[in-house]
DNA sequence: TCACCTTATTCGACATTCCGAATATATTAT
DNA sequence: ATAATATATTCGGAATGTCGAATAAGGTGA
């Protein structure tokens, strides 16, 4: 029962790099063959095969033998919904702010009480 | 113009450590300086400090100085949607699939076009 | 100015990630 | 059994991430 950001913590993880993001879009419509991914992301086989098992370990796809062949699937299609808005975030220039006319709503700082807080 | 994926492992990337989904975490409501966030997270200043500036440097936080300390606040409140979704597929056994009655509609795998797909 | 408080940065050790090359494993066909 | 195809794993080196300790930098107030 490790904690819960640890958990998600490793979900970020395994999303943390390019080419595991591009994998996961191939097979966003269907499932796909390692050899396929190989083709469409124009990258070494070892290389598709050791991101495919980082996906794997973070349990975001699942691997079906098919005769020669491994077929892979996402496991939840809940990962784009996160993918999509990773998306949002970085495409949202941080300038936006400072050219809206009203201010963000600008929140408080919290004053906590602790006792390196409570001074002051 | 670096392309879409890279931005969104960047984004990933900050987020994918346990100590920075918590920081996010004390920020969601209010700002708050750091020193708060070092008591609240029982962590060394140093520490604190460092997450944050991969925080800063995501675009997930802006701080601004404040007297003698530094406030942070969360850039933008979606980057809470993100975590949320994240922790859901995280907490998701992926057992549940294979105790559904229904298969989750096994999709069927790519047979693409490429020289190597092709045959078979 | 000096002392103090808060935060940031640098440094070095250590762990982890990433990649290509090589090799191993699994399956099918002959 | 052998060959051929598809995939996984291992290994080593470069790059990056993480941490604590120490130090620097910014700001306040005597």
């Amino acid at each position: 029962m490790t904690d819960s950001y640890e958990q998600s913590a490793r979900i970020a993880q395994a999303l943390a790099h390019p080419i595991r993001l591009r994998i996961l879009e191939v097979l966003r419509n269907q499932g796909a063959y390692v050899m396929h991914l190989v083709v469409a992301l124009d990258r070494p086989q070892a290389n598709i095969s050791q991101h495919l098992a980082i996906l794997r370990e973070a349990g975001l796809v699942q691997d079906e033998r098919d005769g020669m062949g491994v077929v892979y699937r996402v496991t939840d299609a809940g990962i784009f919904d996160v993918i999509a808005r990773m998306q949002t975030l970085a495409v949202t220039p941080r300038a936006m702010f400072s050219l809206t006319s009203a201010a963000p709503h600008r929140q408080r700082a919290r004053r906590c009480h602790c006792p390196r807080c409570r001074g002051e």
